[in-house]
DNA sequence: GAGTGGTCTAGACCACCTT
DNA sequence: AGGTGGTCTAGACCACTCA
């Protein structure tokens, strides 16, 4: 005897226009939102609830969803259910704070969980980048990083063992960069950083409970020491919502 | 009479494993791409070409098709059917080059409609960055760019009046930057660049025959003159799989 | 174990692009 | 005018999460 809601959770179709259903839902939750109806982190009625009392087809509920998720105004929990998305941090592809850093600073919790470190044959990417033979022995972290709780992103980190050895025997759950500063001297002296929208697949989104097929957002950084070596090859898969990327640039003196 | 195929675009489900068949049927398309068998630009068959001899409901092909475009691997011309994206243009935000320029440099083609050019009042989002009144008058451009004749990116670009008089009476379908500077002797000191995922909304979409929703790239880069003045505000809506951030940064040298 | 989202079918009609 | 993708319905069963 739950109080299952019989009504609708919207009083009607809410829009109008000539425009889809599905916009009309969509537009109809992100009132929702605005208004503060629905704080960040806040869970969705589920989509059988969303259709009682409107007469639409569950599709065309999930169409609406799929739309508020490409959006980022949500996003869902594998199975779980759809929850509203905390603002985005931002980050500067410039500066050299590492996640901890900028997310303390931007007054939200950074979290670190590793989830695999160890010694292990570079993949082609990976060996490529270190100039090495594919299967050649690299330092490789697997970590999973989290804002207020919500996994955001996981990374692969490759590292090579001639430059740091012994790595693997400091906690690896904080920033490696002060790790590889502190315990081998070593700093970094420029960064190469690729990214673009990608979609999750099944191992990425699974360590991060999400669907696989999620717009993603793939950073690859390379940094090298002042001798030109690489220090870290990092490959961060984050969900789309979750950052927004701020550079400012000022013009080279002369050039 | 037409050839029409009776038989399947695939020999049978290709793939099998325990994983859903829209991922089976979106790697039998992604190996299609990969042997070279469908090229850069070519045309996908019918969503319900791709059906026949199959037994599988056109959603589920759709679901493999809405796979492989979040991945960027093919887009859609709204109604017209579903290509294969070509290769990403590597944009550098640290670069003063614009979009003309890297374009060809990449051995690519680029194109600039000039959609409307008008003095217009401002916006909110623009009024807050010239620091003027809602509504007060901005030069405003929008404009589409192609490369290789396909429709990558709408931008809406504001100048003060005041910085460039009589601006619209110039050529405006290449650099305006270059107008800017050979006209009014203004040239860039500082850029400030945010970007995001996001979807296209309507208008955006429409510019360039992408269905409302497609996932895009949004980038906003406020230009600055040596003095501090705002020489451009940009708003460029891309189409996410049409570009690629590369940054290579050094670190400065004392700090 | 109840409830959630994830997958899938088999239709239908429409708006629009293409020729 | 014919064909395309876009929208929508009304079911069904499954894998998984969560309490």
């Amino acid at each position: 005897m739950a109080q299952t809601a019989q009504t609708a959770w919207w009083t009607q179709p809410a829009a109008l226009g000539d425009q889809p259903h599905y916009l009309s839902i969509r537009d109809h939750i992100v009132r929702r939102i605005e208004s503060g109806d629905l704080p960040a982190g806040a869970k969705l009625p589920s989509e059988r609830q969303l259709q009682t009392g409107t007469g639409i087809a569950r599709g065309t509920i999930r169409e609406a969803l799929f739309q508020l998720e490409a959006e980022g105004l949500i996003y869902r929990r594998d199975r779980s259910g759809w929850y509203i998305s905390p603002p985005p941090i931002v980050y500067d592809p410039t500066r050299w704070a590492g996640f901890m850093t900028y997310v303390s600073e931007q007054g939200r919790t950074p979290t670190t969980t590793t989830l695999s470190a160890e010694l292990a044959g570079a993949p082609q990417a990976a060996a490529e980048v270190f100039g090495i033979e594919v299967g050649a022995p690299l330092y490789t972290l697997r970590r999973r990083r989290s804002i207020d709780g919500r996994a955001v992103l996981v990374e692969d980190i490759r590292v090579s063992p001639s430059l740091a050895p012994g790595l693997l025997k400091h906690p690896l759950d904080g920033s490696l960069t002060q790790i590889l500063k502190r315990e081998y001297g070593i700093s970094v002296a420029r960064n190469r950083v690729d990214m673009w929208p990608c979609a999750l697949t099944k191992a990425e989104a699974a360590a991060l409970a999400a669907k696989p097929g999620t717009p993603g957002l793939l950073i690859v950084r390379t940094s090298f020491d002042a001798q030109g070596r690489i220090v870290e090859y990092d490959r961060e898969y984050w969900r789309h919502d979750a950052m927004h990327i701020h550079v400012d640039i000022s013009v080279p003196p002369v050039a």
